[in-house]
Parts: structure tokens; sequence; C-alpha cells
DNA sequence: CGTCACTTTGATGACCCTCAATACGAGTGG
DNA sequence: CCACTCGTATTGAGGGTCATCAAAGTGACG
């Protein structure tokens, strides 16, 4: 029985990651072994079936972690930014990852992670973090409307900022944002458009968002405020 | 920092706590006090905003972990029988938990849980599970279909049977379908009925499905099979 | 034999998808 | 500098799937 997930290190944030040169880092031996690789566009970090023999962290850029029907339909069920964790599975991934710009990401090797005296703290905390992200997208894919949709992920990327209007930079194009929320690319671009027209956003290019109304967006994406 | 999570025991399966009395299970000091609660139908185990101090292992029954959206829109998250773990949450549980039919929940202190030297490897498979659990329910709940998401629901309760032909007790009502598959209750309904029709179930009562043809049930649920 | 919860069935319509055309923007080469 | 291309985004028309509303059927339990 592999138990080797069990004992993860204590990895450190991708900040530490960028202050110190990666040569540098191979200290005590309860901080095993990790490297750094770069991926190009569209670069898949690894695919449906892979064996899963590393833990990652984002240092850099954005990936999606989808998954695929047969006839090519793709939900994305996870938006991953720098300094998060992924790569969980048992022991073979079910999930696709990818990046969407060139992104530069940290590999641990689970084996030689399973050596180290270390509990796994970060790790656990991750974990935790991505079931409840999951139960909400659940939420959202199975209840919610599309402009609640929308509104919950430009909420989200908002974070919990207290300003009431905040500048955004979209990291992901109009498709994986539909593939994102469970709907088409048209929806979510009409969306957008009812959401400028309540004024609740501004959309100077295709890539910010400006939002101006956010403690609304919350409520909307919420379900407390009525539809736009 | 609350770690106490970190560290949680090698918690029996429910066929053990079964076969041996609880009052002779105060055994060795790494087996932390635990103890079992009986529920009445639909008492929760726990509601949204409680303190999760405990982890629970369904010993009879079944519980839904449910999340809701202020108007009362509710998406269940999770059904879970007889032997599984449920309950993982950071400091406050996002979710509500009830019984469906009177049940037996074991519930082990996770503050006497973090002091057992045993390492979590339960509580880390079952992690890992319900990650991969909640990320095919957002395939099935952005992308799949009425249909497709019926029969995904019934091939799981079939699990990996290799035969042809099963006869399924479902724990929940038509309500609670809908509520995990992101339904209606009459949408449920017509789908049992289309199922029956193409030859693919019989519904003998209420809560019995008899699968006529599991595989293309299978296929029907990734997508593989034409519409019924 | 009521009541009550659950289920089924029907009619209607809303929301979102599909298909199609157009617009936009960045990059390339003339 | 402009034409061209390609990926992306927007906008429009129409249709399908599933939700909503309503009513009747079923079964358990008192």
């Amino acid at each position: 029985m592999d138990a080797s997930f069990l004992l993860l290190p204590d990895m450190p944030p991708a900040a530490a990651l960028r202050r110190a040169p990666f040569s540098s880092r191979t200290g005590p031996s309860d901080e095993p072994a990790m490297h750094v690789r770069r991926y190009g566009t569209r670069q898949h970090v690894f695919s449906t079936g892979d064996p899963a023999t590393s833990i990652h962290e984002v240092a850099q850029g954005t990936v999606l972690v989808s998954r695929y029907l047969s006839d090519g339909r793709r939900q994305i069920v996870d938006i991953i930014g720098p300094g998060r964790l992924f790569g969980f599975a048992s022991s073979t991934h079910g999930c696709t990852a990818e990046v969407v710009m060139p992104a530069m990401i940290c590999c641990l090797d689970r084996e030689a992670a399973s050596h180290s005296p270390i509990v796994a703290e970060r790790t656990l905390r991750a974990m935790v973090h991505e079931i409840e992200h999951l139960r909400d997208l659940a939420l959202l894919l199975g209840r919610k409307t599309a402009s609640e949709r929308v509104a919950t992920m430009l909420a989200k990327l908002a974070g919990d900022n207290p300003a009431h209007a905040i500048l955004l930079t979209l990291p992901v194009t109009r498709g994986e944002i539909a593939d994102y929320l469970g709907l088409t690319v048209e929806t979510v671009s009409r969306t957008f458009g009812r959401l400028k027209q309540a004024g609740l956003i501004e959309v100077p290019s295709n890539e910010r968002v400006n939002i101006l109304d956010l403690p609304r967006l919350r409520r909307l994406a919420d379900g407390l405020e009525w539809e736009v």
C-alpha cells in the first residue's frame, strides 16, 4: 500500500523561492529535493492517467486543472495562481493541468518527500482549502444562474478586498471562464454585457475588469441581489 | 496556528466497531477517545458555522453534506454511506451534515486525535478521495445532461460490480437526488421514466432500482451513449 | 379513511445553448 | 503603412432542455 503521500515536506512559499536561488536550497535533510520547471503557453504539467509522483506549486503564472468527457466537453475545476499547491491524487492523475501563459512551477518528488520528518501541514491545509473550494464550485454549478456565476468568479478574484471598487486582470480567456462556470462563451460574454449595463463593472479591455460596486457584486454572487 | 488536524488517528472501519462493544474499545493510547452517537431522521450532525472539532465516521445509515444559498437553494455535495469519514474543515464547517434515516455516527475529537502518534493515513486517503469525488461532481454539474447525471449516480451506486444487472436500494428521496444532481424533482422523475422506457432500468418501488444494463448505463454516464 | 410526504404527469415558458455572422486585436509579411 | 490571417470576443436569431406551476396519483401511518 502506497503511503508515500502521508509525509509531505513543509514546502516554502513561492515568495521564498523567488528570494533565494534554487541551487542554494539543497538544505537540511528535512527539505527534500525540489526543482523548478518552466512551461510555455498551453503546456501541460500533467495529464489524465499520468502517475502522480510529484506535488506542485505555482511560482509564477496560472494553472488550469480540468476534467474532460470523451467527446471533448471540459470542466475546469480549479484556477491556480502563484503560491498555491496542486496535483494531489492517489496514484494517477484524474485531471489535466495546463498553464495559460509561460509559467514557473516548483515540483517536489513525493517519494523523496515521504522521507522528510516534517509533517505536511501546508499540504493538508491546501487539501482542506481545495475541498472547500470544490464545494463552492458545486453549489455554483448546480444552483446558480449565469449572472450569479460570473459575479461569484469576479468576487472571488477580488478576494476580501474592502474597497468599493477594484481593477482586476483576468488570467484567463472567455472560453476558459465558460468552462470553469459551466456556461458557453456566448453566455459569458452576454453576462459581462449585462453586468456592464447594470453599472456593476467596466471592461476596458478583454483581460481587464473594473469592478465598480464590489459589495453589490458579492450580494449578487450569493443570490441576495435581484438578477441583472 | 491551529495544527490539530495534522495528526489524526488510524480510525478503525465501522465493521470493527460493529464487532466490538464500544465500551471495550478504550484501548491503547494511540487510539484516542471516540464515541458513537445515534441520530434520528433528518437530524443534523453539524451545521454551517459550527466549529469543526470532530472527525466523523458513518457506522450505520446515510449522511448528506450540503451547502445552501440564503434563499434556500441547496446543493448536496456528498452522500456518505457506512465506513466513510467526513467532516473535514479548517476551523468551522461551511456545510451542513444531516442523516436521512436513523443512523449511528462515530465522533472523534480532533484535539484528542492530535496527540496520537499514529499518522493520519486514513484521513488523508479520505480527503484525496473526497477531492476526486468533488471533481467528478463538478464535471457532472457543469457539463452533463440530465440523463447522464442520473446514469452517473446510479452507476456510482452500483460501484465496480462486474454484473450486467444489479438491484439497488436508493438511500435518498427524489428531492435529494435532485439537489445532488443540480436538477429538480420533476426532471429526476421524468428521467427515471425515460431510462425505464429505454430498457435500462426497472423501478419496482420508490426506493429500489433494478439496473438492467449496467455497461450501457456506464457508457451513458460517460457521454459515450446516445441520449435516451 | 383521512392526512401527509413523496412521486408522477402535464402544460407552459425561461434561460441558456447552438449556429451564424461580424467585430476586434495582435502578429506577420508585403 | 496597409493587407492578411488567426484567435478571441461580441452580437443576433432561433431552438432545446430543463424549470416552474399546477394537479393528480401513490403509499405509509395514524
